[in-house]
DNA sequence: CCTGTATTTGGCTATTCTACCAAATCGCCA
DNA sequence: TGGCGATTTGGTAGAATAGCCAAATACAGG
């Protein structure tokens, strides 16, 4: 793989890796429902929300989210709501890897 | 997050890690052109046999890929093309993230 | 200006990844 | 059966992650 795409390939798994978490893809489907600030989403969460902002840090740097910031509060929001549809995709795979594993038919 | 969400989200996010590398994404776009056994993707993607055999074994444990044996090779083939989908998401991504930088409007 | 709330940043540790080399397997055929 | 090409597996050093706590910063009001 030459230089030029090997960037390119880098380039694009920083995007998918940014959401490869169970925190960050939960927050994606959150930010699906419209913006959150940061407090709601360390609610709904349930972990420290230190551990949460740098979760949203990494989704803003991929190019994911974008924030706002409006008096004390932080304000999240879908830049891309494309990547919503890596959803169905993903659970596609489940499921086919859930047959595979009952049916054995190969 | 209750543990039957968190660990639904766990099996959805470890669907995306297996494609968030490069290489492996590299693969996933070469076997959208068919099947490939180990020796030519390797020779595309130019690192250690033993490096690619376990991206390959990466990306079938997640079921996005599927091997057949064939004599003394190996064939890896796409079970789940609708992650195909997914590159052109990403580029808008992408180039959505340069927009953001060289406009500066914000 | 001082306090309280909201969020980010720094620091640290435990865990997971990744790449390469070496060695083991697997299937074919001389 | 022995050797060969193809692929996987084991081992390991180094880099990257994730989570928490503590401390820093930012804002709104009083």
């Amino acid at each position: 793989m030459n230089p030029k795409d090997r960037s390119r390939y880098e380039a694009r798994a920083a995007v998918l890796k940014s959401m490869a978490h169970p925190t960050r893809l939960y927050i994606v489907e959150a930010l699906s429902g419209g913006e959150r600030n940061v407090r709601e989403l360390t609610d709904r969460i349930g972990a420290d929300i230190s551990t949460v902002s740098k979760h949203l840090s990494v989704l803003r740097n991929a190019g994911i989210i974008r924030d706002e910031k409006r008096g004390a509060q932080v304000f999240y929001s879908l830049v891309v709501p494309c990547v919503l549809n890596f959803f169905s995709c993903v659970e596609t795979v489940l499921d086919e890897r859930a047959r595979e594993q009952a049916g054995w038919v190969r």
